[in-house]
DNA sequence: GATTCGCACTTTGCATTGCAAAGTAACCAC
DNA sequence: GTGGTTACTTTGCAATGCAAAGTGCGAATC
């Protein structure tokens, strides 16, 4: 068994709601706050806070707007954070390829 | 994006070190607590408590004994504890499936 | 036009948990 | 017998997930 691929997962990203997030902005463009806590079933705090930690990291951009009279926040992927992701997915699929190969 | 993979992950297989330890166990029959150290360079006292965690949950059974004039610990996984990590990879599978697939 | 309501977040506080430093026990070398 | 090593366990701390409570803003109700 070689552990490389457990050492190297990104810790940011390896944290099932973070994981949610990033998989959900690779899939779209850009996703409101709002769809990501209803779509995710996460309560609003809980979002904000995870959306914070992949902002710091540098793997989403946040814009904070108005619309409809109402405060709109929209996330997308960064360089950066696609990378990020892409690479975590290729770890994934090591391991699930170690696995079912045994 | 169906987020229903994400938010069945086991909470005790999602985490590096546990993920780790129990990709080691299911691919040997079992291990001892100093060959999962040395393999996944955890500290000693890491291991102890995630080995504890896996334990309490069901998943692996760990045995003590002495050999060579030393505490042998050795760890193996259950039939749950088989279950829930093939259930587990079976979800990273997913994933990977619908993020690869965009 | 004050006030209640609802929406879209943010902040705060708590409870959990990952982690390693220090501790324990048993053996060996000298 | 004490100094060192191995194989763990316990303890303490720092980080983090999470949700309850808080904030700001506009709309509706009175």
């Amino acid at each position: 068994m070689n552990p490389e691929p457990f050492l190297q997962l990104d810790r940011v990203i390896h944290e099932k709601g973070r994981l949610a997030i990033m998989s959900m902005l690779a899939a779209s463009p850009e996703l409101a706050f709002t769809e990501l806590r209803d779509t995710l079933s996460m309560t609003d705090g809980n979002l904000t806070t995870h959306i914070r930690t992949l902002q710091e990291a540098g793997y989403v951009a946040v814009s904070k707007s108005y619309q409809n009279n109402r405060p709109l926040t929209t996330c997308s992927l960064t360089a950066a954070g696609r990378k990020a992701f892409s690479d975590y997915v290729t770890l994934l699929e090591q391991i699930v390829q170690q696995t079912r190969g045994k």
